[in-house]
DNA sequence: ACCTGAACACCGTTCAAGT
DNA sequence: ACCTGAACACCGTTCAAGT
């Protein structure tokens, strides 16, 4: 438990762990503050205020990522997602931060120049390019079965319990949610997952694109 | 300003215009107390505790739901997004209660067996059924340009801002995002993005599920 | 069955003051 | 430049008590 000094990387950094450990709600100006041995006031000479906190947090974890220039629009996706994995409770704090960053304006160039390729007109291939990158954030925040901020033990009680509420539904009536009972739940392979998830996003854009011939 | 009887349902109620009026930050215990002119612990007798108020209201949001037994799978979506739409700021507590609500069982059945029919296995039929449900949240969420919890005329300030922002980007940089800025940064016929976003998405499932033959 | 009162351990934030 | 101290207006929640 050593103390860096505090500054406003420091502080990042260890909001950024602490979300990951207990989840957003836990991350707190006087909750921090503690972590660093100082007054909750000592907060405020680096941040204005806990909204400055929370952005800065987004556009931290969007910072690790590295846009390749001649990625495809899959490459693209898959590589955002890579990223906001690393730090899954922050992740809903990314949509609002992607113009606010070098890497996010990135991504959203790259996307926007492929979607122009494919055909489509400004204002489709920007709608197509932010509902991607929403896709990224919701797939990462709403993966099934990791619920944040709780211990192992702790989660997979709570998992037990979805799939026994679940298995107690009427078979007339739901025949096909109960059985898929355990993939609803829980994500059998994460990769597999988000790689499938992307591709058929994608599949989407470039069936949609060949329409347009 | 009429005060209706304390009871689950006027809290509810109230709670949901509440968060449409200001947000759902706003929605708070003592604050809904005050709105029924009664003491912030008298809301503990219908409710056990706010995440029971808070998982509550995302199952009122679901209960406007109507799944038509023969719905195509875009029709299941349209449906759920129009709900979804009237309550945007209540919208991020749906996702948790997608089985804990008869309706929300429902298109997950529907979405299931449609997913199946076009020949998906059990656990991609329940990825890309999970995937639509949070599409349509996500769409909603992140409507471009519709941030809530402010009036009209401090949303137009913040929407000037983001324009502004994006305007004095480096054109060599980011000529894309240059010229997608007003697309970007808000949704111009709201009815349009979502029919399009939905269209999308249902014709990568499609795409997909001709692949698999 | 339904609500109140007092109390507790938390929040974010301001403002003046210290070094 | 960087941090503290005291104070304010808020939170959610418990627990015993009232009607």
């Amino acid at each position: 438990m050593n103390k860096p000094a505090l500054s406003r990387e420091s502080v990042l950094d260890a909001a950024l762990a602490l979300a990951d450990r207990e989840g957003l709600p836990a991350v707190t100006v006087r909750r921090l503050a503690g972590e660093f041995g100082v007054t909750p006031m000592a907060m405020y000479w680096h941040f204005a205020n806990k909204d400055e906190l929370l952005a800065a947090m987004g556009q931290a974890v969007l910072f690790e990522l590295e846009v390749q220039a001649e990625a495809s629009f899959s490459e693209l996706l898959r590589g955002l997602v890579t990223v906001l994995r690393k730090h899954p409770a922050a992740v809903s704090l990314v949509p609002t931060q992607m113009f606010a960053t070098s890497q996010g304006l990135q991504v959203t160039e790259r996307a926007l120049a492929l979607l122009a390729e494919l055909g489509f007109s400004v204002g489709e291939a920007a709608n197509i390019a932010r509902t991607a990158m929403d896709l990224c954030v919701m797939l990462v925040v709403g993966e099934p079965g990791r619920e944040i901020g709780m211990d192992e033990c702790e989660r997979e009680k709570h998992l037990a319990g979805k799939l026994a509420a679940i298995r107690g539904l009427s078979a007339e009536q739901y025949p096909h949610v109960l059985a898929a009972a355990e993939p609803l739940t829980g994500v059998g392979d994460a990769e597999e997952f988000y790689r499938s998830s992307v591709e058929l996003f994608v599949a989407g854009v470039e069936a949609r694109a060949f329409a347009l011939r």
